[in-house]
DNA sequence: TGAATTGTATTATATGTCATAGTACAATTC
DNA sequence: GAATTGTACTATGACATATAATACAATTCA
């Protein structure tokens, strides 16, 4: 599963909030279901080519945000939650919103908005596949 | 003008940067129009409780993006274009594609955008009044 | 004209985050 | 018992942020 994963190295935004990303996006795409197990620290940072504290880091992370669970001496895996998914989307859905406050703030009418989320829908976007910024 | 400021010294959000949103809100709201002058680098300094530095980097990156302009011996002042309000409030729009273009990847239906959209003009919004990260 | 103010540039220092490197230990697996 | 697992800790370097201090050219203004 691993080599699903593909990390810039050389952007600004931290190695271990991409890793944190890249393992939601993979839950939501049902790449990983609840119970399968997540690379161990050591080896996953090898493969990356990053350090195993970067890897714990993301980890840890996930972890305290309910989407990963450790046992020591067994390994990593992905939360056993059946609303894992909805959970991960609703945080998008919170990123939206935030946005959209702002925007809404800005005197960006509804209209506006309501447009810009059609073209989006539409699929005439530049910038496809991106990763989130978290928390 | 620089009473309308309050800059929050402890967030881990840079001050130039939380300094360039706050100027920005100001030409939005219509606080500052084209031709106003901005206070000098050093007195905002003082009045602000920051360092000259700090508000030299704010005012170099708004003029990077053609939002203010600084003349030597004279000072700074809001650009002079008809069409300044209508760029920031671009740049609104621009944020909030960006999170529904994330959302839609990670499978979130345009119609939960939608009602997450109608939420926000609803006027029931936790977290009001927040300024945005900027770039 | 000359002093004050303006933006601008530079160097230095301190702090915090990110990332790496290395080591160590307890729990589990095999 | 050896290997693997998560976890903790210290140390180091790179980088961004912010402050401090100084200097200079252009403009303003008394």
């Amino acid at each position: 599963m691993d080599t699903l994963i593909k990390l810039d190295l050389l952007s600004r935004r931290p190695i271990y909030e991409q890793l944190k990303s890249k393992i939601s996006e993979l839950v939501l795409l049902g790449e990983l279901k609840p119970g399968d197990a997540l690379p161990a620290v050591r080896s996953f940072a090898r493969d990356l080519g990053v350090n195993p504290n970067t890897v714990q880091k993301a980890y840890q992370e996930l972890e305290r945000e309910n989407i990963i669970y450790s046992v020591v001496g067994r390994g990593t895996y992905i939360s056993r939650s059946d609303k894992l998914a909805d959970q991960l989307r609703e945080q998008q859905v919170q990123r939206v919103k935030s946005a959209v406050l702002l925007a809404k703030n800005s005197s960006v009418t509804k209209e506006r908005i309501i447009s810009a989320v059609d073209e989006v829908f539409s699929g005439k976007n530049h910038a496809e596949g991106e990763s989130q910024a978290d928390d």
